[in-house]
DNA sequence: TTGTATGCGTTATCAG
DNA sequence: CTGATAACGCATACAA
């Protein structure tokens, strides 16, 4: 295949200027009604195939977005969260560079340096890693949106709260008559990162399992709670930490009638525990876990606190457009969107049998 | 946030021409010892970064390579191919653009022309939809990589012997003791596009399971062939197909006491299925799957033919390398790698019981 | 060892 | 209505 063709072999096959044709190639100037045919003909012949490049290079806007993500594989979550976002940035015409990160701050320093080198107009962090290289993009003048943890809070975000899904997904267990909860999620303390950055996820989600308890005037039990390695570890031993905190739980002397897995990777594995002891949820204990990724596709179907994803990607998109510098360059105060939760509701969970 | 400083700021403020910061920049050429220092101090104080927009117009070489997924969510077999892809593209210093297809050939061709006009050094389809768009993309001079369905026999593809994963697993089921084996995948007829092309998937594994019983010489009953409209729907009804095939194959007066579902979301929907009826896997039935994706996490975790998702990434990215025109231009025959599917066993097969 | 000049393919400005 | 031309930022061939 031959080198493609640009304006200037089609401005001499149609025997115009350049300028003429990009006149009728974006259809803006006047051009008249013979040049214009001879022109779209030359178009034509020549299969021409504009150069964005330049063109990135001539409008100093390259219509990219560049995602870091954690990692693609990691979780659907971040499946979903790059499916809306590529959906909504199609829409304003552009595409999207993907670089996971590995949920290593090194690695996400390097993404965010290679967009900058490929001026995308706007980097999302779904989720960042470290403060400092939300900085570094958004001193680079690149408009900039957090996912799920705002790491600065000078800077745009999508955020879900979590804490009012969490204490929906207690007060299900509550409506249901359970009194005695066990709790499975990761460790707060790995994502303790600055000072002004909001909690995490995962301290949301388990200080509103706190709170929600003593709401409750339950005493806490110390027993229940199942802190895990979890989610930031390479070895992708997810699951296995929800089988092992379920097991934990499932050995106590007197054992939770439910159970709360703050992901529904780790609620995956709690199941898997539940079957192996052979009983049955939620015949023998209910489960509830959290995101709506893998839920719907569990035995029993998992009962979730679900959130947006898809929506979450749509909305990160839109800020960015909503901080791009040549229009709206007045919305310099970050914009900060908390989108609700949902919970839905499937066989996972049922009233306690007395034991 | 200040305009990026270019060549020339970093030039000016150092005291020196353009070719001498490029000289420093890239480490190529005679620079002098104390006009490498002030150049280098001067690309500090800057915060210089390269324009890799100008830099891909002058070199002719984006170093970016353009993926094309059916649906990053649809199955995580497509995410994995993608992080395998992106690696291996990184350790040639390319970034790689998404584009959901959605199983749209209309959407697939958009997506080829955006990735030629943003004159991205390599195509993959991960996997095509119309063979009519792999060869788009090869007229215009860019390397192609088809991933699991050789669509154009014509052009470079990383591919699994479906069909050898699928006798593994009727072999492993036969060699427990099954001879009364259900079957639930998707709809051949769906894939068949062009004459040269080869089998898709879905009649590779079809055809395997049917191979295998006449081969221990069992009678073909099509009340087990459960054909069900499956992943190229849009509705993502995947795993609800699995469960409704397990349904039929459990009202059977005489029920399979195995069932090959040709993919992990069937699989997943009938491990449904069978926890609805009160029964267990494996001890009422078995089950096994093929791709390794869900199948880890399900309960009981799924007995699968596992396919080398992150290789076929990896393998894929290096034959777009292979064939990019600039060096190894000699490299002008089609490679068609066949990559291993590996059986792994886990707990959702075992003997049956006689009823 | 360093500088000058040209061109990659567009777009936009300014004449005509 | 149309054409010439400059510039985006970089890399390279050629001079010096």
């Amino acid at each position: 295949m031959q080198k493609a063709a640009s304006l200037k072999d089609v401005a001499r096959l149609a025997g115009v200027s350049t300028a003429t044709v990009t006149r009728v190639l974006h259809n803006n100037g006047y051009v008249g009604e013979e040049t214009r045919a001879r022109v779209t003909s030359a178009l034509k012949e020549t299969g021409y195939q504009l150069n964005v490049v330049a063109q990135s290079l001539r409008k100093q806007q390259t219509r990219t977005l560049g995602h870091l993500l954690n990692t693609i594989t990691r979780n659907p979550f971040f499946a979903e969260v790059a499916l809306g976002l590529e959906e909504q940035a199609l829409q304003h015409g552009c595409n999207v560079f993907i670089y996971n990160v590995q949920a290593s701050a090194e690695r996400e320093r390097l993404g965010v340096e290679t967009f900058i080198r490929r001026r995308t107009d706007g980097i999302v962090f779904t989720s960042p890693v470290d403060p400092a290289n939300v900085e570094l993009a958004a001193k680079a003048g690149i408009p900039v949106v957090q996912v799920d943890w705002l790491a600065r809070v000078d800077h745009n975000a999508v955020l879900v709260d979590n804490e009012v899904g969490a204490i929906e997904a207690m007060e299900h267990l509550f409506a249901l008559g359970h009194q005695r909860i066990g709790f499975i999620g990761a460790d707060p303390a790995r994502f303790r990162h600055s000072a002004d950055a909001r909690p995490s996820v995962a301290e949301q989600r388990l200080s509103a399992y706190r709170k929600s308890l003593a709401a409750m005037g339950i005493a806490a039990d110390e027993a229940l709670v199942q802190i895990r390695p979890y989610y930031y570890s390479l070895d992708e031993r997810d699951a296995a930490e929800g089988y092992a905190g379920m097991r934990e739980l499932l050995t106590l002397e007197q054992r939770p009638t439910a159970v709360f897995a703050t992901c529904d990777i780790l609620a995956a594995g709690a199941l898997q525990a539940v079957h192996d002891a052979g009983l049955r949820v939620p015949d023998d204990i209910s489960v509830i876990g959290f995101d709506d990724t893998y839920a719907a596709r569990l035995s029993p179907p998992l009962t979730t606190v679900a959130l947006p994803m898809r929506e979450i990607g749509e909305r990160a998109a839109d800020l960015v457009f909503r901080h791009m510098p040549p229009p709206s360059d007045a919305a310099s105060e970050p914009d900060i969107v908390t989108l609700p939760s949902r919970l839905a509701i499937r066989g996972s969970t049922a009233a306690p049998v007395s034991q």
